[in-house]
DNA sequence: AAAGATAGTAAGTAATTACTATCTTATCCG
DNA sequence: CGGATAAGATAGTAATTACTTACTATCTTT
């Protein structure tokens, strides 16, 4: 456990902090995350934060830059597996979906970032993020059309707002039974049923 | 305007609180609202919500009941009009959307209790709410499977799910550029979507 | 019009928030 | 080995939070 020692370097110290957010994040409500939380559970007093993030939302940028670089090149890997732009679809689906399972806490602060009312910084992140998500998802979309994969009367930014809307409804129905694996479980079916919206009928 | 005299009585100024409340969660973030908040934009002092309402989560919880039943009245007599099961599932959509749009702080509200770790009584609201959503739900299915007019190999719950994350997904997006119109604009090109989904092919 | 009930005010409370100034200790390098 | 530097501790700050208490204005009822 890297977690519990003192005196580390700055860089590593960030990298563990951001971690820590991440891990509350999972655990509660991510609006009640205070800098007394997270170096309580680093086993710091609150004021060490300040040592390495000049405010609040320093952090929470952090934890976003965090989320956008693992997230998305995760899934950039997942895709270039694939051979057929529908299976790339559903190999960007699991690995969202593997992603989220692993770090509960990051679609909670996600949401909890887009529902603040100031432009914020970390709040700029995440709409960077997701229109990132949503224009390499179009991309897909547009390539399932040509192979003639998927419906050429699909509207993709629908589909694209859908597939993110899918993955919503799954963390959603988590926090409701407060059972994080149900995710996994459930997101076959689910999947099986958008997939069934949008491909091309034979 | 009821909404600036003084002196109501204690029912009326208590359904004023709420749709303040409501008010309130579409411009800023929900877990902002405070009581000082709420009293401003009624024109009390903040002590005067505490002889209406015991504490602050009595507030919330309220609101979610404005919510439940004014929500749910509505979508049974949106149903009730509708011959077949799946133009059933349309109308309890279309409701629904029109629902959120004329009041943008509801799922902001609601998903903003989901997140919180504590059962709180206006959590344990939310979720009873959204039980009985998707009970409603699957039974429309069910019927549906029944007449032919929805494929049997559907998954139920998975596509209660799906539906819920439907409407989350307009949400989000409508969250994302801070447009509230967007979610009636692309409501029906996304619901088009799901229905192919769950729909029996002829 | 008097009396009792109700709604709202004013001014507090302790606890918690993000953030800061000052002091101390551990680590690294010549 | 010894001094510089970086990381953390300590003890603060003002502002804000939900909630309370003691008082007052207003309405209703007889």
């Amino acid at each position: 456990m890297v977690r519990s020692s003192k005196n580390m370097p700055a860089e590593q110290r960030r990298e563990v902090t951001v971690r820590t957010v991440i891990e509350l994040a999972g655990e509660q409500n991510p609006s009640e995350i205070t800098t007394a939380a997270i170096a309580r559970r680093m086993g710091l007093t609150q004021g060490a934060i300040f040592r390495h993030f000049p405010n609040k939302d320093a952090i929470l940028l952090a934890v976003m830059e965090w989320v956008a670089q693992r997230l998305m090149s995760r899934i950039e890997r997942a895709i270039q597996v694939e051979s057929s732009p529908l299976a790339a679809i559903e190999a960007m689906f699991m690995t969202h979906v593997d992603f989220i399972t692993r770090h509960p806490g990051i679609p909670r602060i996600l949401f909890g970032e887009l529902q603040r009312s100031e432009e914020t910084s970390p709040k700029q992140m995440v709409q960077k993020l997701i229109h990132s998500y949503g224009e390499r998802l179009e991309g897909l979309l547009e390539r399932g059309k040509v192979c003639g994969e998927i419906d050429e009367n699909i509207d993709n930014r629908a589909a694209a707002t859908l597939f993110i809307g899918t993955i919503q409804g799954l963390v959603m129905q988590a926090l409701l039974v407060g059972d994080i694996n149900r995710i996994r479980r459930d997101a076959p079916e689910v999947f099986a049923i958008y997939q069934r919206g949008i491909r091309r009928r034979s």
